[in-house]
DNA sequence: GTGGTCTAGACCACG
DNA sequence: GTGGTCTAGACCACA
């Protein structure tokens, strides 16, 4: 697990998994938290591959996916934008939690669990988080 | 989606996922959930490869899991059963869950959401469940 | 793990191995430890197939390969008995002792053990003898 | 039998045993015994395939259980390295040992030896180790 | 290039 | 009939 800094973000790589979902992952994490300000730029593919000891289209595949996501812009000849739509941001973050919750509340409901335990579960569960 | 019937098993399977894991997962929830008895048959490799359309090695795959995850036993000459042992199924059934609520509370609080709000979210989650 | 009783042998069965093996090992030891006669008889292989609830062909591979070892002996029409011959029990056992052995020894070297540590380990080991 | 070398590696393949578990066990005993350094890159499933004339299928099943049992690491697009930790290597080999000294304890009061007797038997086996 | 999944079909050990 | 091992060769995801 290596953690690098790169402009206003801090990435924890860990190679076992894909790693363009986990660029795209954090960058959208630190947008969902107002950690990056609206219309902030972020750094450009080739600079973040080189931070990051990465393949470049690694990078871009997770860039690609934040624009679809509708987080970023692309200016021409200047570079990689967070989006300054406030809605954009909150109406992306709340579609991911709820395709999260739905994740979460199908698997304990096919393992035979019922609302009350997965509030107690929660409520019990000591999360890691990074 | 398919859906069909082998003995006390339905089984949905999609070509999105690994086959192996679906059949694995839907024989775990089925036995996590109580549906299938301690001890009872579950069907014959070849039996459910031929049912589900499917190559007898991916059975044979998930069915290898299952015996490592301590949920069946094989009796030579004779089948594949579901282990005689509670304790086996409800530590596994446990440590399942534990792992998904893990999962569940890092990516929401990655999102900036505090307990009390995914306890929300999962009152209010419509889960698709089967 | 089931427990039976036949004749002068206790079998204990587990269906996770192969059946012909464990009958064949059971008699084996209660050969090699004197807990039967020199000459004595045994069960016929249809007695105890009946017995252990096992096909009579798992039954009888134990019993051809026991004579291989030259640990029994058949009398026409009256059966199997335990060979007369002190020295065959004798050095078959010492067969199979330098040979379980040198599995281990080898097992042990090839993780970089050395005599040594052998010792130890098996001074230690708690052994679970049936 | 045959000898390859492969890499730091030398193969001893022989067809009476599973092709997967010879490959797994002597990758294991190297890294057990320290011949092949922490954070090292083991050869491809291709390679080493091709360089045994062996499926690609039969060396995957191989990794698939090196990783099962912490010894390896899979990183996505560089290959397959061993652990970079020390402990995951120590616990794993001494769990062996362990394993292999009770089957053999074990199997030797079977036989009615005492661990007096099995010392002996340790001391004086000519071990053919490789 | 890496590993991961899947298929089709062969042969073996065990009961 | 059961499960277990192996091969040959296809296609995919990731870097």
């Amino acid at each position: 697990m290596e953690e690098r800094k790169v402009g206003s973000f801090v990435f924890q790589i860990d190679l076992s998994q894909p790693l363009y979902e986990q660029i795209l992952d954090q960058i959208r994490s630190s947008v969902a938290r107002g950690e990056i300000g609206l219309g902030e730029k972020i750094p450009s593919v080739r600079e973040l591959a080189i931070s990051l000891k990465v393949n470049p289209n690694t990078v871009m595949r997770a860039y690609q996916e934040l624009e679809r996501d509708g987080l970023t812009e692309k200016r021409r000849g200047q570079g990689t934008f967070i989006t300054t739509s406030k809605d954009s941001i909150a109406s992306f973050k709340s579609e991911l939690a709820e395709r999260y919750c739905l994740e979460f509340v199908d698997k304990m409901k096919s393992l035979g669990y019922t609302e009350k335990d997965m509030i107690h579960w929660i409520t019990h569960a000591k999360g890691v988080n990074k």
